[in-house]
DNA sequence: CCCGCAGCCTGCGGGC
DNA sequence: TGCCCGCAGGCTGCGG
């Protein structure tokens, strides 16, 4: 799915569009995604104002001037549609649209309904079921190399799949996982507790530097994921190893012994890696 | 507790 | 052209 710095950009598109602003009215056009949405939705959201967004993970949690906060999740192909209200067009697979007094629409597609969408009490927010077990920010304050070591320790999973449970660390999906293994010259097998300490210092600070980066450059589009206004992201051009199996690895040009970045399975996803930048001796 | 895997959905691109 | 297969950025719930 659109992983941190996706959900990011379309939560900062969003605040833009909609704090401040009045729902004056909400159509909840299929009542399921990964999850049912909750009866009453539209009626319990329709004539609120939104009065602040933040982003926790991978999630968008919209805190309305009742006592309720919507909680907001992309899936694997959600995606935020926001546009002037008058036109009054629908696409395909849009299931629920909030328009505001400003005028604008605000439509939520998510074609494969991996997204969910639920409303919760403001006061305990991080009490919801989905967010309760959550990991740390890699862009909070807490993100250290301290607290990255303490969490890797112990773990015998292999540091690729470690990085991609949320109740460890929130936010980071298979692209940014593989991106920021490749610039740590950490091999995506090795054991989360076997990472050498100097290697674990590099993977704390490249971490949030992709992150940012990622976030500057508006997130990378490969097949679903777009922005507010439909258009794509940039950092796809700037992936090293994600999705690009065969190619030769950007960081060692003409060197013989470099056969290219490969492709593995696991834990049935796709990693992408250069053996001799990432070599499982270093 | 830890790990791996199937399943939830739809759409797309490649191979035949 | 059409069909079938594999694949896709996430997450939960099950089994071992």
């Amino acid at each position: 799915m659109p992983e941190l710095p996706e959900v990011e950009t379309v939560l900062r598109e969003l605040r833009a569009a909609l704090e401040g602003q009045t729902l004056r009215r909400v159509i909840v056009r299929r009542d399921s995604l990964r999850w049912p949405i909750p009866k009453g939705f539209a009626s319990r959201t329709e004539r609120r104002k939104a009065v602040s967004l933040r982003r926790r993970g991978k999630y968008i949690l919209i805190r309305l001037d009742s006592d309720d906060s919507i909680l907001l999740h992309l899936g694997m192909s959600g995606r935020i549609r926001i546009m002037r209200a008058e036109a009054m067009d629908f696409v395909r697979h849009e299931h629920v649209v909030l328009e505001t007094d400003g005028g604008l629409h605000i439509g939520f597609v998510d074609p494969r309904r991996f997204g969910a969408l639920d409303l919760m009490p403001t006061t305990d927010e991080d009490m919801h079921p989905l967010l309760a077990k959550i990991g740390l920010e890699p862009l909070g304050p807490d993100f250290t190399t301290t607290r990255l070591a303490a969490l890797l320790r112990g773990r015998k999973g292999p540091i690729k799949t470690v990085l991609l449970d949320q109740r460890l660390i929130a936010g980071l999906g298979n692209i940014y996982v593989c991106e920021a293994l490749f610039r740590a010259g950490i091999h995506p097998e090795i054991r989360a507790c076997d990472v050498a300490a100097d290697a674990v210092v590099r993977l704390a600070a490249v971490i949030p530097v992709i992150l940012e980066d990622a976030i500057a450059a508006g997130g990378s589009s490969l097949r679903d994921y777009a922005r507010t206004d439909g258009k794509s992201g940039g950092f796809q051009d700037m992936h090293q190893v994600y999705g690009r199996e065969h190619e030769a690895c950007p960081d060692c040009p003409g060197q013989p012994l470099c056969a290219g970045i490969r492709r593995i399975v696991q834990a049935g996803r796709s990693t992408f890696y250069c053996p001799q930048r990432q070599h499982p001796a270093s």
